[in-house]
DNA sequence: GTTAAATTACACCTATTGGTGTAATTTATT
DNA sequence: AATAAATTACACCAATAGGTGTAATTTAAC
């Protein structure tokens, strides 16, 4: 009779987490699997029990940061809702990003490592274009509400996050945080150039 | 009497050189001082001889690309010239960057940089404002010609380099360039985008 | 042609690190 | 308590790589 294999997700979590942390610190390069193993309380024999090697690791962070960073947020369009509301909600979703400095370092890292494994990029892409999808299909719905006058949503949409994520996304990668305050300010001043074009006077 | 030093710059641009291509291709971390000093048809006592270490290499490159990112080019405002062809020209100065694919690389190479020192992000972010203010001084003169409505310059570049930042800075980044076509399409957009909201109808 | 500067070849050192093997030990299940 | 799964401690390996020392060689200035 075969006994029960135990449940390690635990450790496996922990593992996974202390790796995590040590590439926000060190980056990928300089960060040692005795280090990882040693901030996760484990032994490193453990560490590779667990993962085959240290690439796997990046790789479960990288997953990790895709699925927090692009979960479908399915924003629907609202008529009842005010434009300038709704269009908000979207901006918050890119900015939420990388409002918690573990996820911006995640995204450091991960970026980091864009560039050195381009077929992680790749996949990324796809995510990204897939929320922009989303944008898209609202913009639409919209203008055919009569309350927005789009007529290419592909490049509406594309101009929107253009200039949401160069302030909110990329800024504080390489900046750090956006603060608050400005962050708001940015936020209404953006919508209404948006608006300035695609809004139906 | 003391002999003549010789003029060694040939050779150590040379290595220079070899370094960024082998930064480009490899990244930092895995890029060997002997591969370097195969590449620059040299000895690594040569490479050492001239630079005193590997960071001290990238210290280089990264001071090149500061050079060559944001030089200023001082666009001066031009009563005589279009609104929309001047700021045609502010987006083309961003644009040109990423459209060299070792300018492009070089960038790649510097973002990681940037991500494990933060203080040379400091440094390539003092470069980046000032080029900035550019914008802001146009953005006044315009203002008081009559031929735009900016109540806040600052605000108003600010926008203005998210827009193109995004599309033509940072994606390129992670994508690759963007095709001619379509940054052309997607730089004039922007332009309408801008005036929309800043033009003096 | 002399001479000193620049470069090269090459051996060498030290430190790090990803990864493995194994025997002992802990832990949860039966 | 018996037992098998999970973990640990630890030694070990091979490869890589940053950096140095030195004697020999090439190169350009005088």
């Amino acid at each position: 009779m075969v006994r029960k294999k135990r449940d390690t997700s635990a450790k496996r979590e922990s593992i996974l987490n202390a790796a995590i942390d040590a590439f926000i610190e060190f980056g990928f390069e300089k960060t040692s699997m005795d280090l990882i193993a040693e901030k996760a309380n484990s032994s490193k024999r453990t560490v590779y029990n667990h993962f085959s090697s240290k690439e796997s690791l990046i790789e479960e962070a990288f997953n990790r940061f895709l699925r927090d960073a692009f979960e479908s947020k399915n924003i629907e369009y609202d008529p009842e809702k005010s434009i300038e509301d709704q269009l908000g909600d979207f901006a918050d979703s890119k900015m939420s990003l990388t409002e918690d400095p573990r996820q911006l370092g995640l995204m450091r890292v991960t970026l980091c490592a864009f560039i050195t494994h381009p077929q992680m990029a790749e996949r990324a892409v796809l995510f990204s274009d897939s929320q922009e999808d989303g944008l898209e299909k609202w913009l639409e719905k919209a203008t055919q509400d009569g309350r927005l006058n789009v007529k290419d949503p592909e490049l509406a949409a594309n101009s929107f996050w253009s200039l949401f994520a160069g302030t909110f996304f990329w800024s504080p990668i390489v900046r750090g945080p956006v603060e608050e305050k400005e962050g708001q300010k940015l936020k209404a001043e953006f919508i209404q150039l948006f608006l300035a074009r695609y809004g139906n006077k």
